[in-house]
DNA sequence: CCCTTTGTGGACTATATAGTACAGAAATGG
DNA sequence: CCATTTCTGTACTATATAGTCCACAAAGGG
């Protein structure tokens, strides 16, 4: 056993540091961020070394650990990160003016140009990564669940909001689950390499077999 | 120490030989297979390493090298492996008798008890793990494509063959990527921990909005 | 009987990996 | 100025990893 006197690495992530009474952070906590997430998003959790990280970076591993804590913590903040930006993007488009289905598909044409965005085999870091990793990682596992809920909690309320647009006897929470399922696919052809069109076709065809009125 | 005088000439008992010159294999292939791909299943590709593989069939790895050829090739095996034991099980119940939405529902029960077989958080092999190892890896993206590409296939057939109890006006090879999407979603919720009634729930309200006739 | 062929496990190598120790740098407050 | 606090890069450790080497085992053929 080796009793190693565990450093307080701990206080992950305070990006606002109003009382900084020492030396301030050289580096812009958001960018890294970024490029972590980015870092993570071709190599996922296990194929991601962290020299990788601090290469792609800027940062040594000494700032990463003091920064973020280890590199599951890093992982799933890359996960958050990229929800974060996927709702960004994602969100307006559903929410917009239009009919329902124009709106979804929409949105597909957004997230394939981000899933393919930093070239070929992207597709989504959560979606494609995040399930290899969330077994036998409780951490990981449950971060997946938690965003799984809040896209189900978001499709739910832009389907219900027009449920009149959808077939009659059709309910909106069910027709939400069919837009989610698609982004999985989408994600998961785009990450084994498909082309833009061959995505787009996908969307264009499944959008069409929806339960329309 | 050889006794030669022994059987030499009345019965010519030679087991199992062919034109297997050297010393034959001691374990039976498909047996090492089938404990590889649940191996690969767990961890993913490169959360796998061949000391557990070794470890888990009960070989060297110098059998398994010599058997397999590498890390690489033992992971598309465990792929194929995978998809041959998955179509198994599901073709049947896709093209036995009743109506399409029955017949999609028993192939989600079926998919759904072998995603949680192995306790939970297993999910499909391929889903949950290839796209985490097709970033920066033809060879798998390109065996991963080739899945896909097999599935649409059967999917698009049987759904063709009873495109009548569709909605009028939705082709069957669109409702049958619906069906595709399906898959991916509940794959990836089961890898994220979720229990079985959580996804018969899933699968129940998605293919309920489904376009039926 | 050797001889060839093929299979097998244990020891081995070179490298990569997650994580740590530490000394010094850069800020604030007195 | 000094003390305190926090940050940062370099060097380090202990272990895990993919893949190889080699001596030997077990078969068949002449």
């Amino acid at each position: 056993m080796v009793r190693t006197v565990q450093m307080v690495y701990g206080q992950v992530m305070n990006p606002s540091h109003s009382e900084a009474r020492g030396r301030p952070r050289s580096f812009d906590t958001e960018a890294v961020r970024a490029r972590m997430a980015d870092t993570f998003w071709v190599g996922g959790y296990e194929g991601t070394s962290l020299d990788r990280v601090s290469e792609a970076t800027g940062l040594s591993k000494s700032s990463l650990y003091a920064a973020f804590g280890n590199k599951e913590a890093m992982y799933v903040d890359a996960m958050r990160h990229f929800a974060e930006e996927m709702r960004k993007l994602v969100e307006p488009a559903l929410r917009q003016a239009g009919t329902l289905r124009e709106r979804l598909l929409h949105a597909h044409e957004l997230s394939i140009a981000h899933y393919l965005s930093e070239g070929p085999g992207r597709g989504c870091l959560i979606l494609c990564t995040g399930p290899a990793a969330a077994a036998g990682n409780p951490v990981i596992a449950a971060e997946l669940r938690a965003i799984f809920g809040s896209v189900e909690a978001l499709m739910i309320e832009v389907f219900s909001a027009d449920r009149a647009q959808l077939r009659k006897g059709v309910a909106p929470q069910d027709a939400a689950l069919l837009a989610i399922a698609l982004q999985h696919a989408l994600a998961d052809r785009a990450r084994a390499g498909a082309p833009a069109p061959e995505l787009l076709d996908f969307s264009r065809r499944s959008v069409a077999a929806m339960p329309w009125a």
